[in-house]
DNA sequence: ACCTGAACACCGTTCAAGT
DNA sequence: ACCTGAACACCGTTCAAGT
């Protein structure tokens, strides 16, 4: 075939094909050969757009991230809400692509989306009076918690199998086996309590930074 | 060479090759030829002792996981202290392997330390008087937490390069760059912050669940 | 039982060749 | 500029062959 007059592939249609491919079948399925065949190219046409495979992984985490919304943070209300959006939103976006969490969760470096959501975090605590170092730390501390809540469901974690419990070895596992049954309960019920034990342990460390009470 | 009077290799010697090479070079660097060659044999040679490369990762994550205490639990103090103990040790664990811990987050799956410790979590609040259902989402925070915590440092998530961080871009980010420098004091203290604000929300949820106060 | 080399179907990436 | 096939140095795993 040689050059077509139009270009056969775009970043955006690699970056989306891509995406697609982790989400149904996961991180080890993305190979370039693989990805350029969904493409309908040869495997190095790729090349001609990314310098390595690293980089498309690189977009297809920023397209994650750029869909967590932010817009929390100054609105005017103390900063447990900004953070309750953020953390949820977060949440959701990853959750919503597990299996590339692994490669999302090593940081932003020098992706935009992430760099972005960093700083309107860390710009949203500062700006609700939140020391810098202080506000640093509660960046990181919600990055783990959400990252760690995507990377794979606690519930799905144990097997389906009672005989995987013998009660001899494990005299309180008795019930996991209906784990997996109850994922997502289980995974939203922990992260929800998490989160939320989180924001009120941080505001028992930190009551000068809330409105007075009662008006 | 074919076969030595005494066998060249050994489960053990194999699963600590792994997680000495994981450690050193990084998931991706542990092929079966690869650890093959550091034991000083051929690739095939390991299907003797496991039947997939997944059973040696099995092994190696179950032997960083049988280093969590979990003797906190059940020393007569409220719950706070056994959570307290196993989520610092866990954590101390994973960091000590940060490499491994994207395969090891997946779950306790059949592994018996992993299984282990969930059992001494789970027995050990429902026995400080949590309800099961409540017990299980605690065991799900920490493992979140610790899990994010150290799949990947928040501090080296972000490049050590000044002009990646454009004040038009991203207002908020200009000390940045500074955070690799102090990579343990940003780390930890989010853990720690973290984790006392957890513990803190959660007593605060379940006042009924603590010893009463002034003696 | 436990090792070997050869083989199979894969990888990521480079590069000269085509238009 | 943007695609191709051939090639290189890799993968995980199977298998017949050796002792």
């Amino acid at each position: 075939m040689a050059r077509p007059r139009k270009p056969l592939l775009s970043r955006e249609r690699i970056v989306s094909t891509a995406l697609a491919l982790i989400d149904s079948e996961g991180l080890p399925a993305l190979s370039t050969r693989r990805l350029a065949a969904e493409l309908g190219v040869s495997g190095p046409s790729l090349y001609n757009h990314f310098t390595t495979k690293d980089e498309i992984l690189d977009a297809v985490a920023d397209t994650v991230i750029a869909e967590v919304d932010v817009s929390g943070f100054g609105t005017g209300a103390d900063w447990r809400a900004g953070l309750l959006d953020w953390a949820r939103s977060y949440r959701a976006a990853l959750a919503a692509h597990p299996q590339i969490v692994p490669f999302l969760a090593q940081g932003p470096g020098r992706r935009p989306a992430g760099l972005k959501m960093a700083d309107a975090a860390f710009g949203g605590m500062v700006g609700a009076g939140w020391p810098p170092a202080q506000a640093t730390r509660v960046c990181a501390m919600v990055r783990y918690f959400v990252a760690g809540s995507a990377l794979g469901s606690f519930a799905r974690g144990f097997v389906d199998d009672p005989s995987a419990y013998d009660p001899a070895d494990y005299p309180h596992l008795g019930r996991a086996h209906l784990l997996a049954e109850h994922q997502r309960q289980v995974d939203e019920g922990a992260f929800e309590t998490g989160l939320r034990a989180l924001v009120d342990g941080l505001a028992l460390q930190h009551p000068e930074l809330l409105p007075p009470k009662g008006g």
